[in-house]
DNA sequence: GTAATAGTGTCTATGAGACAATATCCG
DNA sequence: CGGATATTGTCTCATAGACACTATTAC
């Protein structure tokens, strides 16, 4: 079927990825300005080619998130997202992307001193609804990026990934409400997240409110996995707005 | 921080299949014997380089998934599963492999004729528990494969792409209890399905059984997502059989 | 005390699971 | 009719969601 002079082809690789945060209450991406053909001045998300051949996957993505992002490799949750390898998604020639999803918590502030200068934090829903094209099918990663992190947060403990090593209940509502566009009510969210096992563990302190009872403080706990799992109403917080 | 000399490593590709169907009520998975070098003789995914520099990858995993197992494309659900690229996976060099996961229904016979004449069908379980050594890293791609798949039935129409286009409830069942290793009560297994928008759409015709009354056919619904979701039980059937 | 937010209790509707009962085929 | 399997009905328990209520801070 092949003849012997046959050879597979090569392949240019890069990493992309979708870095996500809760910043004033909203999801945001964190994208940089291209300074370089293709697509020189457009939003992108981080990324960038494999070191050399001997780099693993993983590390090239540690390794753009921190140049990018200037953020410290421990403190992130990072999974594999997806490829794509459409040819023609990059004028350079046949380049295949393996996207990775990150979630960080809300950081002091974006990028300053760093590899790209030009990083910054853009809301999700601004970027997706407008009209701002990104390059390559960057578009596409995001939507897919953000659709797993929704889901992810329905059976698994993904949210605490955008608090910080201590957070109250009240915050982690506040990842979902954002990250789902839902209203949730305070009360049984909280039975809820207590009656699920290893999803937060306390740790003993308290957080002192601007007004009103100081709030307990909670650590991720120790499983991955929501059992049971947290429901996403599919009605919009837009409908629920008007509702009330 | 790059020099201008610098290129980024060019690297090979290949796509492998994690295929499952059910048969003999037992999830199986198809594996084909290799011929060549590297691990000679040692059983495989399925799977295979891109043939050249501008076939889409998913384009490659379907012509693997016909040429391996003689299927036509149609028929089948894949999706992709995951990027195995560890360096020092592949003793050839830097392979990075596009894993997919295809569900396919219980077919006439594997797969005389074919290009591989050597691919067959095996008890998961059993490849899973013995000692067998898959080539390169494909133990853990079929670890992952399965426990996708697992996931998926919860929360997806996924079920229906191991039954033919029509079918009946029992044989639905028996996907969930041979991919879950569990046993089901066929009537609330029944009113579950049933119950749950868009899983199935009656198609009017029965089939007759060896005995009993004949049970209805359904084909595949419209939905994709199930809401609300399939549980699975984190019991067991050893567990329960043994309750009985 | 009031205002504000954290946390608890209680009721109701819905869905899962156990399992009795009925329906429809074969012989 | 009896035997087997499909399909329906009913009951009980667990959990989601609505929402009244109590607790603890700042002022």
């Amino acid at each position: 079927m092949t003849d012997d002079s046959w050879q597979p082809p090569a392949i240019l690789l890069t990493v992309d990825l979708v870095i996500l945060t809760l910043k004033d209450s909203r999801l945001q991406i964190l994208l940089v300005e291209r300074g370089t053909e293709p697509f020189r001045g457009a939003l992108a998300l981080p990324g960038g080619f494999l070191h050399d051949a001997q780099e693993p996957i993983e590390t090239a993505a540690k390794r753009e998130l921190l140049e990018e992002s200037g953020l410290d490799a421990e403190t992130f949750h990072l999974e594999h997202l997806g490829v794509y390898g459409t040819p023609g998604r990059d004028p350079r020639g046949r380049v295949v992307s393996v996207a990775h999803l990150a979630i960080t918590p809300r950081l002091p502030e974006p990028t300053a001193g760093t590899d790209a200068a030009d990083a910054y934090w853009h809301p999700v829903d601004t970027i997706l609804s407008s009209d701002v094209e990104l390059a390559f099918d960057h578009h596409r990663i995001l939507t897919d990026g953000v659709e797993r992190a929704r889901a992810k947060l329905e059976y698994s403990t993904l949210a605490t990934a955008f608090c910080g090593p201590s957070f109250t209940l009240a915050e982690l509502q506040q990842v979902y409400e954002a990250v789902w566009d839902v209203r949730l009510d305070p009360r049984n969210f909280y039975r809820k997240v207590q009656g699920t096992d290893g999803f937060v563990v306390p740790d003993g302190l308290t957080r002192k409110m601007e007004t009103g009872r100081p709030a307990r403080l909670f650590r991720p706990g120790p499983g991955k996995i929501l059992h049971p799992a947290m429901i996403r109403t599919v009605e919009s917080a837009a409908t629920q707005g008007s509702t009330r």
